[in-house]
DNA sequence: ATCGGTACCTGCACGC
DNA sequence: TGCGTGCAGGTACCGA
């Protein structure tokens, strides 16, 4: 579920455990750890204070006083919660010297993991969408073989993208899902550049995308679904020229598009 | 080094 | 009521 947007309203919505202590912790689901002991997570950042929490593309990195770092991702359905009760799908619980923290994630496609040096795979993403110029970001689109909307989706690329926002943009931009990045003219590229920084921008104001059950840490749903104008809108009449929206499978995934307004 | 395909998990909506 | 199917915001890993 969460993208950008939403994992930025999650970060947001967590600003106030800055400074705050993890008098201890459980962690429970072996699959969401990775393989890591619990036990010995839990005695890792038992008694540690939050120094920072912040976001990188669709990742979560708290970091710890003292050194280490905590970090979070919420896959497709993953929670973090700043009350409880726990559920079913309640893998990790740290308790607060004030409150608590609860993540969740009945898929577990998520993960929770401590590292004591700075993440890898957070190192390897590519940029923020909403930091990159626009020189670089149309130099990388060239460079690369591969069609518009899995590299869009590709970390590496650029970080935080997923299906709704990919799909967004493409619309706004008017370009084809199976459209070749390094093909795309400087005028094109600049559209789409324009379009990503845009809906993304958007849908943070609008505290993200509520499809089915993503909230932020207090329960707050986003009200950024009202505004899809093709993700999910599958045979409704696109929003500039009524044309019905069109879904095909890219790359195992959904893709979602007006046929008459995008081109390749 | 880059790709596209597959695997991983649960829950829900749907048709029969 | 139950069963099978397809679908869902994600990434990692594999072989070509």
């Amino acid at each position: 579920m969460p993208e950008l947007p939403e994992v930025e309203t999650v970060v947001r919505s967590l600003a106030h455990l800055v400074g705050r202590r993890i008098v201890s912790a459980e962690f429970r689901c072996l699959r969401v750890l990775r393989g890591g002991n619990p036990d010995a997570m839990a005695a890792r950042v038992q008694c540690r204070r939050i120094a920072a929490v912040k976001r990188y593309g669709k990742f979560i990195v708290m970091s710890l006083g003292d050194g280490g770092y905590l970090m979070v991702h919420l896959g497709m359905t993953g929670r973090l919660l700043l009350a409880g009760p726990a559920g079913k799908h309640t893998h990790a619980t740290l308790t607060l010297d004030r409150g608590v923290l609860l993540y969740e994630d009945s898929r577990q496609f998520g993960c929770i993991e401590f590292s004591q040096d700075f993440p890898k795979r957070v190192a390897r993403l590519g940029p923020e969408p909403l930091e990159v110029s626009f020189d670089d970001f149309a130099a990388a689109l060239r460079r690369r073989k591969t069609r518009i909307k899995p590299l869009l989706l590709n970390q590496a690329f650029v970080r935080g993208m997923g299906n709704i926002y990919a799909d967004e943009a493409l619309f706004r931009a008017g370009i084809h899902p199976l459209a070749f990045a390094s093909r795309l003219r400087a005028d094109r590229a600049r559209k789409l550049y324009d379009a990503m920084i845009a809906v993304l921008t958007e849908a943070i104001a609008a505290g993200g995308s509520s499809i089915s059950d993503y909230v932020d840490a207090e329960g707050r749903k986003g009200l950024f679904q009202l505004s899809h104008r093709v993700y999910q809108r599958t045979g409704e009449p696109c929003v500039t020229c009524e044309t019905p929206i069109r879904r095909v499978i890219v790359t195992q995934r959904s893709s979602h598009f007006c046929p008459r307004c995008q081109k390749r």
